[in-house]
RNA sequence: GGGCCUAUAGCUCAGUAGGUAGAGCAUCGGACUUUUAAUCCGCGGGUCGCCGGUUCGAGCCCGGCUGGGCCCA
């Protein structure tokens, strides 16, 4: 609705593509066009550098003792700024809260004997809840026993012209994900996850720099996507008029960097696949791949089991479960990550399952007879995707605690090295935990005779219309030829390591998820 | 792909049977020097997601579309 305000009305027409501003925006607008006109060329509603001398956990660490006795001084004057999140204004005493982005705030107090009866009636005009604002003065404690700042000097840090939402109720879910930083100015549980979130990768990475492992960048666009099976984002290069892929994973690249000698290699970064999306799946996502030189599929079980425990004890570091390998989760259960993961058989699990032998020989016409009875679909069937999803409806769903499960048929695996003992079985893991798939590890395939097999039979899916199929790739096959030492190999995706943390869904872990 | 739920004020939500919409917070005007979602007085604010239909009359009923959520495959 427009506003008639009849003191401001050029301001207001002024911007032509703000079509309709509602009161409480013009209200603001007008007070941001007084305060800079007021301010000099630094200053106004967006001054350049204010005399900050502490953050308010700062002003809280250093005085907060001063609550135990209420109406005491420090006689210590500090500067903060912080965004105003509530406002009490009575006729000559305001008071307003000041959060910084960690969510501590400190009260402010302005007081007519202190700054006078211009500053307190420009206060009271000009400062709306969500500005961010600087005060300096005394730090104080008021008389009901509050860390307080005697304000003697004030000024806005910056005119916030929407306004701020109801601190006191949480966003609906779609504005917490449209507007995360609405979110997180309001939420407890949103800051604590970007924290938990940086302390994870931060954790991660010095896992890896313990043990000698290097971190690097591979292409994200690349002219041909491989890695994985999935079907990929296309964009076009107009210098090189070409279609380019963005990648779905990075593996590929990682491999080619150990054959050049890059023996303990790990990327983090972000991998697209052209999806949709769940709780538990998001199109653009942070995946971790690590490949070890000289190790196999056991020991980089060993090291992800390492990575993920480390993860554990950082997030609860400063916490009351420091030292602890027992995650909290947002709904208040403890989740245990402690401990030595059990490592089962697929073939195993699954015979168990069915409580009939089920091995690598096992025909397709009597797999695919138990996927009809049980009303299992599978697209493209052969014996490996019917072995995995007879295993993923008899088995997956009981599986809680981490559990990496051992041992995968070789079609669904083109990557992957042959099994040093079981014919027709490759040696891969799958790590569940809480019955979503967290990561995955191989023995990783370096005889570039097999590899060219294993991609020419992945073609002939691709030719029968299966669009997750691996594509031949050249380049890659190249590289393999000059030698790729024996190694072990490990992806982890990142945001459900992080739900497996917090006990949260993958739209809570991604501060900005993608959004239609 | 199928099913169910959902969209109303800046924010969070009510809205009975179909009769042109309410609350809390926020905003606006006034009072208040210790407030903690203060209190008191007064006033505003809505294309009820979009398009169509039924009806004398639709936030409500019907169809379609769009966004969001949940469950199943």
């Amino acid at each position: 609705m427009p506003v008639t305000d009849t003191t401001q009305p050029e301001e207001l027409n002024a911007s032509e593509f703000e079509q309709e501003v509602f009161e409480q925006k013009a209200v603001r607008m007008a007070k941001r066009d007084k305060l800079n006109a007021q301010g000099g060329l630094g200053g106004g509603a967006y001054p350049v550098a204010l005399p900050i001398t502490h953050t308010i956990p700062a002003v809280r660490a250093e005085f907060g003792k001063l609550e135990e006795e209420a109406d005491s001084r420090s006689g210590v004057t500090v500067g903060v700024a912080g965004r105003v999140v509530f406002q009490r204004n009575t006729g000559k005493l305001c008071f307003a809260a000041l959060q910084s982005g960690d969510g501590t705030r400190i009260q402010a107090m302005v007081s007519l004997a202190e700054v006078g009866e211009e500053s307190l009636a420009s206060f009271k005009e000009l400062v709306d809840l969500g500005d961010h604002l600087f005060v300096q003065g005394e730090v104080i404690s008021s008389r009901r026993g509050e860390l307080s700042i005697m304000v003697t000097e004030w000024q806005i840090a910056s005119k916030a012209i929407a306004p701020l939402p109801n601190v006191y109720k949480e966003l609906n879910e779609e504005t917490r994900v449209r507007q995360r930083y609405l979110d997180l100015i309001v939420r407890e549980q949103a800051r604590v996850n970007v924290v938990t979130r940086a302390r994870t990768m931060a954790s991660l990475r010095k896992t890896f720099a313990e043990r000698d492992f290097l971190e690097v960048e591979t292409p994200m666009l690349q002219v041909m996507h491989g890695g994985a099976a999935a079907r990929p984002f296309v964009t076009h290069s107009n210098a090189f008029d070409t279609e380019l892929f963005l990648r779905i994973a990075p593996e590929l690249y990682l491999k080619r960097a150990l054959v050049g000698g890059i023996e303990r290699v790990f990327e983090i970064n972000r991998n697209f696949r052209n999806e949709g999306s769940d709780s538990t799946h998001s199109p653009e996502f942070a995946m971790l791949e690590s490949y070890e030189a000289y190790g196999d599929y056991n020991s980089i079980a060993d090291l992800t089991q390492t990575l993920i425990q480390n993860a554990a004890l950082a997030v609860n570091e400063g916490t009351e479960r420091e030292g602890s390998h027992e995650v909290l989760w947002a709904d208040g259960t403890l989740f245990d990550l402690g401990g030595n993961w059990d490592r089962i058989s697929m073939y195993g699990t699954l015979s168990e399952a069915l409580g009939r032998e089920i091995t690598p020989a096992t025909p397709v016409d009597e797999l695919q007879q138990i996927a009809d009875t049980e009303g299992v679909q599978v697209p493209h069937a052969n014996h490996g995707k019917l072995v995995e999803e007879l295993w993923e409806h008899f088995v997956k769903g009981g599986l809680t605690r981490p559990t990496f499960v051992m041992d995968f048929p070789v079609e669904t695996s083109p990557l992957v090295r042959q099994h040093r003992d079981i014919e027709g079985v490759v040696e891969k893991w799958d790590l569940y935990i809480n019955g979503f798939e967290l990561a995955t590890g191989y023995s990783e395939l370096a005889d570039p005779v097999i590899q060219r097999e294993r991609f020419v039979e992945q073609a002939a899916l691709a030719a029968q219309g299966d669009d997750e199929a691996h594509p031949i790739d050249e380049e890659f096959l190249r590289a393999l030829e000059h030698g790729m030492p024996p190694a072990g190999g490990m992806g982890m995706g990142m945001d459900r390591l992080l739900m497996s943390l917090t006990g949260l869904g993958i739209r809570e872990t991604i501060l900005f998820p993608l959004v239609k």
